[in-house]
DNA sequence: CCCGTGATTTAT
DNA sequence: TAAATCACGGGG
């Protein structure tokens, strides 16, 4: 079996841009989880959503709220946000810009290519590999992901970090935007094109 | 379509 | 203190 090449990790200027532009680049890029017992799960990001902030009607920060479970948000690019809903499911953001400005890419999917017999046993109802990470719970199933994890530095952390594999945004013509998922509640919001997909090879 | 499930937030 | 909400996933 070949070893994946060592891609460098993403340092702090990758993480501090703007949060679209943070959303987009993601895509294409590799989520690395090391466990206690240093199994390695990992996937490519194929699926983004943009979090803008208290203009941001769908955002937790709406409103300039910062509370005990989004502080995350309010804390330097490359922290990460973690959260738990629905009394059963952990969701995984990734903060952009700098401290104080509270904007957030939510992971929605990866590609799963390392660990995937690790990502089986975690994912015991998914059926095939496309729904280990097929969605934003559902990663963070995969990989192991909970509260523990929340306001991880991922710039220095042993248990997760992302390998950048490209230095540059895929070309538009890759991404595919549109409305985010479960926000009905969000108003004006609701429709922006903050959703952001690899296009589907067709 | 509906429901589980409980932390978190918001209202009283 | 109590009620409502929820950036979801699985099953029918």
């Amino acid at each position: 079996m070949n070893t994946p090449r060592n891609f460098p990790r993403a340092d702090r200027a990758f993480f501090r841009r703007d949060t679209v532009a943070l959303a987009r680049l993601l895509l294409g890029q590799r989520l690395v989880r090391q466990l206690p017992d240093g199994t390695r799960l990992a996937g490519i990001i194929s699926e983004t959503e943009a979090y803008l902030g208290p203009e941001d009607k769908a955002a937790h920060t709406f409103g300039g709220r910062h509370t005990p479970r989004n502080h995350a948000m309010w804390l330097d690019a490359g922290t990460t946000y973690v959260y738990f809903t629905y009394g059963m499911h952990h969701c995984m953001n990734v903060v952009a810009e700098r401290e104080g400005i509270p904007q957030a890419a939510l992971l929605r999917a990866l590609v799963p290519t390392e660990g995937l017999g690790t990502m089986q046993l975690l994912r015991p109802k998914a059926r095939r590999p496309e729904d280990y990470c097929s969605g934003p719970a559902k990663l963070c199933q995969a990989l192991a992901i909970d509260r523990t994890l929340n306001e991880s530095d991922l710039t220095t952390s042993s248990d997760l970090w992302i390998e950048v594999l490209r230095d540059h945004p895929l070309p538009d013509h890759q991404i595919l935007a549109g409305p985010r998922v479960g926000i009905g509640y969000a108003e004006e919001w609701v429709d922006r094109p903050l959703r952001f997909r690899i296009t589907p090879d067709a």
